[in-house]
DNA sequence: GAGCACTGC
């Protein structure tokens, strides 16, 4: 029980029973609707029906039709439910808009894309891959009949790494827009690249369809030759807002107030989704919930509470979809998954803290910090918008309304707010400087030279100031890996440790595969402990990857062993592409066997710039930026004092933290990057 | 000493 969220634990119960209320103004508050004066091409949008012909946006088709065909590039704003992204593509290829190329139709998720694909192939009447195909990551589910093709936004970028003209689409569809994903934010300015070039060089011309569910469209237009918008309208139910009438000081508390409120008065089945930030905040309120739902027996219908979080294994997400019992209530409290990753329906309440945590990255120190701050307008609106998917609803906003209109209108793109190392290499590879780069919204200057530093320490490129790719970058930019990885991978051959670090590499780009529920907490560090290394959590993960892959019945074992098999699974497929890449680069398979420390040296190759020194009891300083940083509680180094280690990232949160971590030796530093080492006057702890 | 938003190749 030291979660800093106990004594408030204890507290709610006395507290919630006093004259504790959270006042809304519920007057009048309205989604701001798309402007009438504008070209509005539907309105109808009461009808549950399932058939193409009642979606909105059937009965425009012939208008829509003309519009995409007269310019050749066009803004769609649609609400939720237009069925603009299933419907649009195949009103296209029934006209055969797309001649002898494919149309291509970007999600940012890989879900979407999958169910997008396989719900149009059913309208359409085909299997999925022929007419109407997807490509993610590990699945290419297209033929050479493939006319509708969705793919996540990543992909194209990928395809888009062998051809810059993408010459195989007459036609490309980037939806969800709005969400302004480093993929899609690149992709505007690919795209737009490539219908200039093929204008120019007078080849089959690009069409290219931006859709979004934003108000703010004037941004997209103007960056696209002032391209025509075209409004949909939606089959969204009118959802009331209410906001708090006092500024709340504290919004976790007011939320459980707000929940306990509406479940006194609201009839039973009416359920509640609650938007906090983290797990830990999470799961604390659900246990607050409960002890207070006990109290109210008898007076209230029965409380169900399911916690929502991306780190919940898949069996306990499923659990949320699950229809409500009669004459129970469910209570879901939820990050931000619920607000584009996941739908659940029967939503009828929506209880919106206003606050998300995020994360920021600082490219001058390197750092990033995960950050509980306020949403912003555009993300309340979505929140709002998930307690009208079925029926109308209700929002309580657990702030004032005065509050919600100092929000910033939308969020940061987070291109401007990530670290570009990925982004500048992938330009480079398509022979595009980050620098001059025609970006809608451009990433801080900084943060683009930060980027190109780092390639410069990696030998990626050739100089700063001329970014030519070496043999080596190009080498890296063909890993869908971050590039201290991709180097990492790259060197392991020196070091006879392919294998090894094929795996390592693998658990590193995906979620953490370690499940600690909070009640368990002992059971499974305890658990944990079986496969813990003295030489930290690199050879630890290892080691769990070599008895995961030696097994035949993985699921259980993992839960036996407090593992996600899921992020384990997802790491064994990332594995066996990394292991395809590196067959075609010629790097043969080796493995050292239990010589860890060539591992741990291999890691050096491609992290040297995250290696820390003891500077007294429990602190340790980056050689690098001079950063105070400690080991973070989830290291498996954590609770010992290493003089040396390498670490894989450092997020801020209350401090700064290292995670996932490896004791080394100073020397193999000098050795490995001799230059970087003495440029930073590694201490060399001499004994 | 004390903590892990969310995607994606």
């Amino acid at each position: 029980m030291d979660s800093k969220y106990s004594a408030f634990t204890f507290k709610v119960p006395n507290k919630i029973q006093k004259p504790n209320h959270v006042n809304f103004n519920g007057n009048g508050i309205k989604r701001p609707r798309l402007d009438d004066q504008q070209t509005k091409l539907c309105t109808n949008g009461s009808v549950p029906a399932k058939q193409r012909k009642l979606l909105p946006v059937y009965n425009v088709r012939h208008r829509l039709i003309a519009e995409i065909q007269k310019t050749p590039t066009v803004i769609i704003i649609g609400e939720t439910g237009s069925g603009k992204t299933t419907q649009i593509p195949q009103f296209m290829h029934e006209v055969n808009m797309e001649k002898s190329g494919i149309i291509g139709i970007t999600q940012p998720r890989r879900v979407a894309a999958i169910t997008l694909s396989s719900r149009v192939a059913e309208e359409m009447d085909c299997k999925q891959g022929e007419l109407v195909g997807y490509t993610v990551r590990f699945e290419d589910v297209t033929s050479s009949h493939t006319k509708l093709k969705y793919l996540t936004d990543g992909m194209l970028l990928r395809e888009a790494m062998l051809d810059n003209l993408l010459m195989a689409y007459s036609i490309i569809v980037l939806d969800e827009a709005h969400e302004r994903t480093v993929h899609t934010d690149v992709l505007f300015g690919i795209v737009k690249q490539a219908q200039a070039v093929r204008r120019m060089k007078k080849l089959a011309p690009l069409k290219i369809i931006v859709m979004s569910a934003t108000m703010d469209v004037d941004h997209f237009s103007n960056y696209f030759n002032h391209a025509p918008v075209v409004y949909l309208g939606g089959r969204q139910y009118p959802v009331k807002v209410l906001h708090a009438k006092h500024n709340q000081e504290d919004y976790v508390f007011s939320s459980l107030v707000t929940i306990f409120q509406i479940h006194k008065e609201a009839p039973p089945n009416h359920d509640i989704l609650v938007f906090l930030t983290g797990q830990e905040e999470i799961e604390a309120m659900a246990n607050s919930i409960r002890q207070i739902a006990l109290e109210l027996d008898g007076k209230a219908p029965q409380l169900k509470v399911y916690p929502l979080y991306s780190s919940l294994p898949s069996q306990q997400q499923l659990d949320v979809f699950r229809p409500t019992p009669v004459g129970m209530r469910k209570v879901i409290l939820s990050t931000n998954v619920a607000e584009t990753s996941v739908t659940i329906s029967g939503i009828k309440y929506v209880i919106d803290s206003g606050m998300v945590k995020a994360r920021s990255h600082h490219p001058g120190t390197g750092l990033d910090m995960l950050k509980v701050q306020k949403i912003s307008q555009a993300q309340a609106w979505q929140r709002t918008g998930r307690a009208g998917r079925e029926s109308s609803g209700f929002c309580y906003r657990v702030y004032t309304k005065q509050e919600f209109d100092s929000l910033l209108k939308n969020s940061i793109p987070e291109i401007q707010r990530c670290n570009l190392t990925s982004v500048v290499l992938q330009l480079l590879a398509l022979g595009i400087n980050t620098l001059e780069f025609d970006f809608i919204d451009k990433p801080p200057r900084e943060a683009i030279v930060c980027a190109l530093e780092q390639l410069k320490y990696l030998g990626a490129i050739e100089t700063v100031d001329n970014p030519g790719l070496t043999k080596l970058g190009m080498k890296m930019a063909q890993f869908p890996l971050d590039p201290r990885f991709s180097k990492i991978l790259l060197s392991a051959n020196e070091y006879n440790c392919v294998e090894e670090i094929l795996s390592i590499v693998s658990l590193l780009s995906g979620e953490s595969i370690f499940f600690i529920p909070p009640n368990k907490k002992d059971k499974a560090l305890a658990a944990r402990q079986k496969f813990v290394s003295p030489a930290g959590d690199h050879i630890t993960l290892l080691n769990i990857y070599r008895q995961y892959s030696s097994l035949t019945v993985k699921k259980q074992w993992c839960q036996e062993n407090f593992l996600n098999w899921r992020n384990l699974h997802y790491a064994s497929e990332v594995r066996t592409q990394l292991q395809e890449l590196c067959r075609r680069c010629n790097i043969p398979m080796s493995s050292c066997g239990q010589d860890y420390d060539q591992v741990q040296k291999c890691l050096i190759t491609g992290l040297f710039m995250n290696i820390a020194e003891i500077q007294r009891e429990r602190q340790y300083m980056t050689v690098g930026s001079r950063q105070i940083v400690s080991i973070h509680p989830s290291s498996t180094l954590f609770g010992s004092q290493p003089p040396c280690v390498l670490f894989t990232e450092v997020v801020q949160t209350g401090r700064c933290y290292m995670r996932q971590l490896s004791r080394i030796e100073p020397d193999w530093v000098m050795d490995i990057v001799p230059n970087f080492a003495s440029k930073h006057r590694l201490t060399a702890h001499v004994t």
